[in-house]
DNA sequence: AAAAATAAAAATTTCGAAATTTTTTACAAT
DNA sequence: ATTGTAAAAAATTTCGAAATTTTTATTTTT
């Protein structure tokens, strides 16, 4: 037969980081498989590999479920983003030449085109195929902003993280109203001001107060010691 | 049938760490079948499980492989380590109070015991089983040193990616004799030392100066801009 | 009524074989 | 000799069912 187990990976994939499942939902490959036409064993397969971005929780003998969401996991998830994007920044900045700075530009455009229409428009929530470009736009404008950073294995990872980042902040039901794109327009504008200027310490700072936001606050736990 | 999948994972991931199979070779789900007396399958599924590691890489319809090494590579998982293990470090001298210095110096005491008896007796290198205890403790150090800062995220990439930097050392014959362990005998207790005095720089430098000995001169490509 | 034990149901894992795809080998054409 | 094609072999993926384990429901015991 002709699965197509890329297709099954793509949507399933785009379905955990959009919230069509609960946090913590087992996902049970014989009840998945009538969606996709397929054996419950492909979507193991398929769930088995999501386990690597981090967005599908494995546990032997019990199966699989969506991520779970927290404010702990939230803040893990937010922090380590941030300490990826700006170590990923500051060697970009050091190691880029012209062609980034092309690219970035190039991306930040994009991005800031589709952000000023939304936040006039403020029709972002109505319509998923504007959350799909807006959300497609703003990865590419965070990934080249880390595209020189050297490290293969700190973009993929960055990859992974920020999917998980997304997997969180869309199960928090975030505003993503006018008001939303009003903020982040700004915000974008300093990473890519500083980024361009090579200041490493202005963009590190860029970087933290873009994603500040998201930090929730924790009641603190009783310290052990 | 009694299919212990667990030993099965531990046995390839020792494997894979300890170079029984050679970088880039293909991993055949058929042929390995026989090692463990189960199915094709169970290997396939232990196998992209081990893949969330980074210890194999699959690639689609092509199955799998022990992952590749080069220079390149090994210069890439030196920096990655290097740059999450500072940032644990820094966060736990931090975030840790005497627990945590108790648990640290505990385990440095073991590796460091370890290491000067190895430094006298040399047979190191002979014994596979000195090998394991000596990995076990270096690894009880290095983790115990970023235990405290507060990431379950940081610490889980931390281990993957100490596990691919034993892989990809380990393939490169490295020389585990008398001298190298009169090097790093110091190099632990540096670290130790500036963690204890909460001395974030030179923790950071400590940390860096033990690991830039896996640092491979690489010819420059020609610069593309 | 709560806890423990037992039985039934549901879910996960494992298997061996069939279907598909990739790789290799052999052969022909330029 | 090189390139290209075709057939064969090998490897990967997919499947449906059997075996195992976990979870839920029921009954028994304290």
């Amino acid at each position: 037969m002709k699965t197509d187990t890329l297709a099954i990976y793509a949507d399933l994939k785009d379905k955990l980081m959009n919230a069509h499942f609960e946090p913590g939902e087992k996902l049970k490959p014989a009840a998945l498989q009538g969606t996709y036409g397929c054996s419950a064993n492909t979507v193991r397969d398929v769930l088995l590999r999501l386990t690597k971005v981090g967005l599908v929780e494995f546990e032997m003998q019990r199966g699989f479920r969506a991520q779970y969401t927290s404010p702990e996991k939230r803040n893990d998830v937010t922090r380590f983003r941030t300490m990826l994007e700006q170590e990923g920044a500051t060697l970009s900045m050091k190691r880029g030449g012209i062609s980034w700075e092309a690219d970035l530009t190039a991306a930040h455009h994009k991005l800031s085109h589709l952000e000023s229409e939304f936040e006039r428009s403020g029709d972002l929530e109505q319509d998923p195929e504007n959350m799909r470009l807006w959300t497609e736009a703003e990865w590419g404008f965070h990934d080249t902003l880390i595209s020189r950073c050297g490290s293969p294995m700190l973009r993929e990872t960055y990859e992974n993280v920020y999917a998980q980042f997304r997997q969180q902040m869309v199960a928090q039901e975030r505003d993503f109203g006018r008001s939303y794109f009003g903020a982040i327009i700004s915000e974008h504008q300093a990473i890519l001001d500083a980024a361009l200027s090579r200041d490493v310490d202005a963009c590190r700072k860029a970087i933290h107060d873009h994603l500040k936001r998201n930090y929730t606050e924790v009641e603190p736990v009783a310290a052990a010691e």
